[in-house]
DNA sequence: CTGTTAGCGCATTCAT
DNA sequence: ATGAATGCGCTAACAG
């Protein structure tokens, strides 16, 4: 910075005052410096800076599970915001099915100077739930939990109204009996998709039958005897939305062993477009939120929440920014099957197959 | 650091010396102060020890694909093991097809004052490519290739010798007639599985039949037309060992098909033990690495050789760990069906289903 | 609007 | 074996 100074013919000051955008620089000055900052390939030492007063930010993201196929899309999203931002990260492991480890965990946090949490969905929840008397001891951010998490920002697709358009998306192919193959209840995201279901059957005035709503784990061979549930059912569902693409995965295996054609005789809808979505056949149809993005958006929330926060400990936000998603339409969905919708003016016209 | 020296009644100096086990320090101030900096809870301020001289390593990361299973397991591995080491790690997204981007980039990374660079399996094979003729800025070290890769250390589990022995597994169960669903041939783990099998054959006289090999790239349904071309041969194999879990599920999917019962009529063998391993029905014996370990060493072990790389700039390594892998016994195998051994002795008995 | 002074917390060098 | 002085690169508080 001293060559800068010099070679700008001004003080360090000067300099230092140009790289931070201060109002009390002159026009003719300002210009000098940054021409020398460029030419000299300038860039200020961090250490020094934080040794002098500047104070960065370190975040704290806590993760339950590696095998998450999301998980790496929040650790990539994450690091690159912090880096724009010049933060620090650490990045931890966490049990979230003992609140009490939960609560120490994020004290110990917070007491070794992390001053803001990334809180991918199962965790934020956990977290919410083990700070339900106290407040967080810092700024958080929700991110991707399927409604706004008490106590914390959120950022999240608005996935009831995803799980709305693509049930909708159904229905305007002809389809009334659709089933819904629900996740576990421990994730918020999936009471989201459910509601989506249900508010879409509605909004046609087609009563949902509770029959219609099987539940399952997000396990393959568990989705697997769910949807046989629901390909039982007489008259039979002709359409069947997952909460999950490995859940669809079953639906689909389910459907391959009875001879079900997809799209032919059932339709199949997913939610997440992981990995699974494409390499199933046929495609699958299927809700797509960009973790990546979303993560990055949530780091600069934060980072606004936790700089206030150093202001006014007692600043608390929890602003719900909702982000776009994308419906991705591949094969899997068709028509309704004819024979179907005439049921619905005679329905005895159909004989057991 | 000035209090802890105040309370024990030294110099700062002292206080430095016993923090790094300097040898020039006594005994008793030794004890004295690690007593006061326990009581004081003091902890060195990293930006003022850098700033002082210190210079902590800074490692790159690069990978392809967000998607990959096993990149979060990478990411929190070395992130955990990186801050062991108070290292910084910088996260970068890198485009393997395009070595002169390639290059570039690693170029950009070492100019940027990062001096080692941790290189998960695709990436590596193409860093090495792209640096063939010259070699690398700085040190490397390839995590989970395949094969040693020349120019940098590698850290993998050796993939031959597990699918010898896993392949072996299905020998001693009496199968013969084995298939392998191999996987595309630029992923060096692929190349090491299939050359496993065809070891594990040779080494009971078994001459490999080239029939009962089929390629496929990593999709499900990819992978099941590729199953259906090895359960068509006549003989049937009783057994397949696919190059990893998902185009095992493959394999599960089109015997479900056929309703070829696993493992009464066909054995499955995967490998990763990927989420789906145990998903899938019936549960797949697999291979499981840990990656998340395997990061850790590939991290200390990068230290190392920047610290010698640090005093001598022509330091080169190109050391190869290889860790220990561990066979997961699932249900997807048994024994192999009697009509075939029988068929061994004569090979008529058996006629078309 | 611009320059000067002092000090952040530590390690290195030299002296004791 | 121990201690005192000096400076790393930068910014905050002040003086001009």
């Amino acid at each position: 910075m001293k060559e800068v100074a010099e070679a700008a013919g001004v003080s360090m000051m000067s300099v230092s005052n140009v790289l931070h955008n201060r109002p009390n620089v002159g026009e003719v000055l300002r210009e000098r410096v940054l021409k020398q900052v460029k030419e000299l390939g300038y860039v200020p030492n961090r250490s020094a800076q934080e040794l002098a007063g500047v104070s960065y930010v370190r975040f704290g993201l806590l993760y339950t599970n590696v095998r998450n196929p999301f998980i790496a899309s929040v650790f990539a999203g994450s690091l690159t915001a912090a880096s724009r931002l010049r933060a620090d990260i650490s990045i931890h492991l966490a049990n979230i099915d003992n609140p009490a480890a939960l609560r120490k965990t994020i004290r110990q946090m917070a007491d070794s100077g992390i001053e803001g949490l990334l809180l991918p969905s199962p965790v934020a929840e956990a977290a919410a739930q083990a700070f339900k008397r106290k407040p967080l001891p810092i700024p958080a951010v929700a991110i991707a939990p399927g409604f706004p998490v008490p106590g914390m920002a959120s950022l999240r697709c608005d996935e009831q109204q995803a799980a709305f358009e693509v049930v909708s998306a159904l229905l305007d192919l002809g389809h009334t009996a659709i089933g819904h193959l629900a996740g576990p209840t421990s994730q918020s995201g999936c009471i989201a998709r459910h509601n989506g279901y249900l508010a879409a059957l509605r909004a046609r005035s087609i009563e949902p039958r509770p029959e219609y709503v099987v539940k399952s784990e997000f396990k393959f061979q568990e989705g697997v005897q769910a949807a046989d549930v629901l390909l039982e059912l007489e008259p039979r569902v002709t359409a069947i939305f997952a909460a999950n693409d490995t859940l669809a995965a079953s639906v689909m295996a389910a459907a391959h062993r009875r001879s079900i054609a997809v799209p032919g005789t059932l339709s199949v809808v997913g939610y997440d477009d992981s990995p699974t979505a494409e390499y199933v056949w046929p495609g699958l149809t299927t809700v797509h939120q960009d973790f990546e993005a979303l993560t990055e958006r949530a780091v600069n929330v934060l980072h606004k929440n936790v700089i206030a926060w150093r202001n006014d400990q007692s600043f608390r936000s929890d602003q719900d920014v909702v982000l776009p998603y994308e419906i991705v339409r591949r094969p899997s969905i068709g028509k309704a099957p004819k024979a179907v919708i005439e049921r619905r003016t005679s329905s005895t016209l159909r004989s057991a197959t």
